[in-house]
DNA sequence: TCAAAAGTGTTATGATTACACCCATGG
DNA sequence: CCATGGGTGTAATCATAACACTTTTGA
């Protein structure tokens, strides 16, 4: 058994009960989509999603902030409400179970699961849970991957090769992805995934690598300079053998635009 | 006091505490939109959106279908989810404590606020609520508007001049059209909202009501046969004085889509 | 001075808009 | 046989795509 500290119990105290938020948090480096998930502390190999409840007195979109945060170390990010889901038979039963079966000790030796408050416990966990889908898009050179008290270790994989992760995890990163691809041509939050300046090439390539097509130069450039959601910055690039391109940045206010609108 | 029969005590028993699913349901005739709006049963002015909470063992698709079903007649209706609102200040005292002001009944002569039962209940229902909001689009010829055990009455109200609502009800509305404009160009989910059969000329003012523009003719026709969503009955209309136009329908396939699709 | 890649311009293509023409229908 | 409105065709306009030309940079 890895763990070494004693493994924290939850309660359903203080928070709005049978309600997640599921947090799809995107970083981007070299062509390459990724994903941070974390690893379970447990025994067998447990994949989930940065995920937990909503304290009584928060906001939803505040409680995905504070979960992002605790993951990545950045104290504001940029994140989007994606989807609810809320099928019924959406619990954690069948990944509870594993979940005991292969760590015993959780119920502790004499405790069984019909006996008190294992029982209790496990009644509030194996109910139905109506998660909401956040994602987030973080510069992955701020972020510094941060276990939870519940993790074994935290890892950016990439898009195409992430784990087998617990529940509708996967399938909610599918949508997420899809999510993210709608709202590409039209606005700039994406950006988000790049270091605060940036040159037009690398916007393409990040585009390239969310849609998996290629663009053609020219026409990119015109595109997203049209689009007015960016500041030219006069300075130049220094690089080697040929003509320097110009940095660009998002202007400061529209960097954390998507927080405060409308009614979430 | 205008109720006749007992008013029922919702229990927090069966449901998913803390969620509420908030239906806006549209209908549409003659160039004109309306939302479908419910009068509560008590004394003082209270209009609400169809809401209601979700079964332990219910999808969330399928407890907005169940609300909207209750109030339409109509077994299975057209919806979307289009946003989830949970801020921490989002919950209905201030409505309740008029509620309660002006309905002192309620918790009866002896019972007050304070005390046992009634405090429970008015406990429960201040609490935050998160709430999931699903736009439905019916045919207003079919729907036959019923009132929940809670209603003094139901009515079509037109979009521009609906009722104050308690809590942010009114800016839900808001959003759900926005969010319905948005699918306009790209889908022809909208045409839910008109009779099984309908002339072309019938889908123009309909987009030309929500989207209140005008669109040219000619233009129109190609733009919406071009998405190939419309299946062309060769049997003509016979109206007056004119050449006779097709009518057209749905194919049936596409009619339930977007209940099914996900996992929601 | 040359290769590489950046910035920008120019033409070709396709989609959308504006408008016109003809036809069915009932009075 | 005329007025009305429906179906469809054509030309003009606009947006996008394809491509080319010029410039800057370090070797």
């Amino acid at each position: 058994m890895p763990t070494t500290q004693p493994l924290p119990i939850l309660s359903e105290q203080n928070y709005i009960q049978q309600l997640t938020i599921d947090c799809v948090i995107f970083g981007y480096r070299a062509k390459q989509l990724s994903v941070l998930v974390p690893k379970l502390r447990y025994e067998g190999d447990f994949w989930a999603l940065p995920s937990w409840f909503v304290f009584q007195d928060e906001d939803i979109d505040e409680a995905a902030q504070r979960i992002i945060r605790s993951r990545t170390g950045i104290e504001e990010n940029y994140l989007e409400q994606f989807q609810v889901t809320g099928k019924a038979n959406r619990n954690g039963k069948a990944f509870l179970d594993r979940l005991i079966e292969l760590n015993s000790e959780l119920i502790g030796p004499t405790a069984t699961i019909n006996d008190g408050e294992g029982r209790r416990e496990y009644e509030w966990f194996t109910r139905r849970f109506v998660s909401i889908g956040y994602y987030a898009l973080v510069d992955m050179n701020k972020a510094i991957p941060r276990k939870s008290e519940l993790d074994q270790s935290i890892e950016w994989y990439d898009i195409n090769q992430l784990p087998p992760m617990i529940m509708d995890h996967n399938a909610i990163v599918t949508k997420a992805l899809e999510m993210l691809r709608l709202k590409l041509d039209q606005e700039l939050n994406v950006l988000n995934l790049l270091p605060e300046t940036f040159t037009m090439k690398e916007v393409q390539e990040l585009y390239e690598t969310i849609l998996n097509k290629p663009f053609e130069r020219g026409n990119f450039q015109k595109k997203i300079l049209s689009l007015n959601g960016l500041e030219r910055l006069e300075k130049k690039y220094t690089g080697a053998a040929h003509k320097a391109p110009y940095l660009y940045q998002l202007p400061k206010p529209t960097l954390y635009e998507g927080y405060t609108t409308d009614c979430h």
